[in-house]
DNA sequence: CGAATCTAGTACGATAATGGTACTAACAAT
DNA sequence: ATTGTTAGTACCATTATCGTACTAGATTCG
């Protein structure tokens, strides 16, 4: 009567064991305040700017919750909120200085996990996962717009760490 | 300037698209008050009975967060507390007759999604994406104590919908 | 042009989730 | 029996989630 776990749950196991390595390791270089879902925000930031609904889209929050975050980050001094030139109603939240001091060490300790799952699947294992979780990624999302190609090169989008 | 989306993050996408459609599922189907913190910790039931620490520890959330989602889930009729024959302190939560009728919901939505996913990828790719996440999983989470090989059998364990 | 429609951001508020500290009762070890 | 550990729980402060709804700037189209 044991049945297996989905993959979807599989995925949940990766995803939280990645999150939890990259706040960790914001926390011991300094930025401890930073909570998950403030983090999962902060990693659909482009270094340019990005709108809040645009934030919201990515966390897979609505635009309310994204704005209280934003609120939460903005007083912590994480991002700010400059206008957006082409639409008067928008606004973009950037990084700030202090935000970006952050960027390195996410983005260090995220190619460190990739690193480690490389070395445990080996190269060719871990290229195909990245390649499949894509696929379906994509299905799920399909204004995912992404590369992936190597050949390719997109202007817009990507997140951060 | 732009970075590639990490893995992790893939998975959250997949985690949260197959999360989404089971949710919608369960609330289609006449369990509409059950949230997804709630179904999180749901998944971790097993058909006997499972203890809070447990399901804590599967749902990745301190005991005490546990323990108020399984307090409302009890009020809501989807759980219930028997006393654990094995340990006198522990507690077996386990789902009601009520809280049962929602399993075949989410299971049958589950295998949808694993059935989807398998026409994306092709049965052979997608059997390579559920080994690598196994690993992955087992590397974050040793005590998962998984089979996977069809030939093997562990009287313990397992996750429901 | 101007009215209807849409969209970005925000406010307010109610509920849900998270997680710290700490207590009790039952078990385990010596 | 004393000590240490573990399961469950209570209390509580904070954070996150999300519904309803408003404002102001865009867009569409007669």
């Amino acid at each position: 009567m044991e049945r297996e776990i989905s993959s979807g749950w599989l995925m949940f196991i990766g995803f939280r064991a990645a999150e939890d390595r990259i706040v960790a390791a914001l926390a011991e270089a300094g930025y401890a305040d930073i909570t998950r879902a403030q983090a999962r925000l902060l990693a659909g930031i482009d270094l340019d700017g990005t709108r809040l609904v645009v934030l919201a889209d990515r966390a897979r929050i609505p635009k309310q919750t994204a704005l209280a975050l934003v609120n939460g980050l903005e007083a912590a001094g994480y991002v700010e909120r400059v206008p957006d030139p082409s639409d008067g109603r928008a606004r973009l939240i950037r990084l700030t200085a202090h935000g970006r001091g952050g960027l390195p060490v996410a983005i260090a300790e995220e190619a460190r996990i990739e690193a480690d799952w490389q070395a445990l699947l080996g190269i060719r294992r871990m290229r195909a996962l990245r390649r499949a979780l894509w696929e379906l990624a994509l299905s799920a999302d399909p204004h995912l717009h992404a590369p992936e190609d190597p050949q390719r090169e997109e202007p817009e989008g990507g997140h951060n760490g």
